[in-house]
DNA sequence: CACCAGGCAAGTA
DNA sequence: TACTTGCATGGT
């Protein structure tokens, strides 16, 4: 197979679908909670989750710090997971208390690997929710894999279907230029493009990238 | 009614 | 290391 052109790939996916405009969200602290929220869920109940979190003042990093934890499950009860969430939020924010003095901008001033790594280390922060946070809230270099750029990226042979998560990013990384808003629109094509036509049940007709299978 | 959604952690072998 | 399971709501 010819080496794939990810740039072809990610203009073919841009015609297509136009720019996708990521993250949704006002402010830092707004992206970090939504990439926590949206694990495993549709972004749609994950607004009104957010909408709640604003509407009771929880969408800083003051107002979540002090939420009530009984509070904090109600509003997010909308994202599902209410329970497990809610720890997660909180771990998060004990994390960036006890690290940076609650200041985002000073987290994110740390080097991408070793923020990365830390990142992981919080409870309920796991490859995909640290990526978004690094790319989307702080503008880090970092590409962002999910369920859909696997399942893209295996079936049309690009690389094995059992290739991690490190690996796939790497083969993004490696293969387009270095560029944030890159990475930016790029993930939420493919996103777009999983939801749409690359499901379990694929719409591979209607597909933008048919003519790319095989390659 | 079944299936799915912008994952992660903990348990088992 | 490689599976498996729990978590939970709301849309199609």
């Amino acid at each position: 197979m010819a080496k794939i052109d990810l740039m072809e790939i990610y203009q073919t996916l841009l015609n297509h679908f136009g720019h996708r405009n990521w993250w949704p969200g006002d402010t830092p602290i707004e992206i970090c909670i939504g990439a926590i929220l949206t694990q495993n869920t549709n972004w749609k109940n994950v607004e009104r989750a957010i909408e709640n979190l604003k509407q009771a003042r929880f969408l800083s990093y003051k107002g979540l710090k002090e939420a009530p934890l009984d509070r904090l499950r109600e509003c997010i009860r909308p994202s599902g997971y209410y329970n497990q969430k809610a720890l997660k939020l909180k771990a998060f924010i004990a994390f960036l208390e006890k690290e940076y003095g609650g200041s985002l901008a000073k987290m994110f001033r740390e080097e991408t690997p070793v923020l990365r790594e830390k990142l992981l280390s919080v409870k309920g922060i796991g490859p995909e929710t640290a990526d978004s946070i690094l790319l989307y809230a702080g503008r880090h270099p970092v590409f962002v894999i999910d369920l859909y750029t696997h399942r893209i990226a295996s079936r049309h042979g690009w690389l094995p279907e059992e290739t991690r998560y490190e690996e796939l990013q790497e083969f993004f990384q490696d293969n387009i230029p270095p560029d944030v808003d890159l990475y930016n629109d790029f993930h939420a094509q493919l996103v777009a493009a999983g939801a749409n036509y690359c499901r379990k049940t694929p719409q591979c007709e209607e597909c933008p990238l048919k003519r790319y299978l095989n390659c």
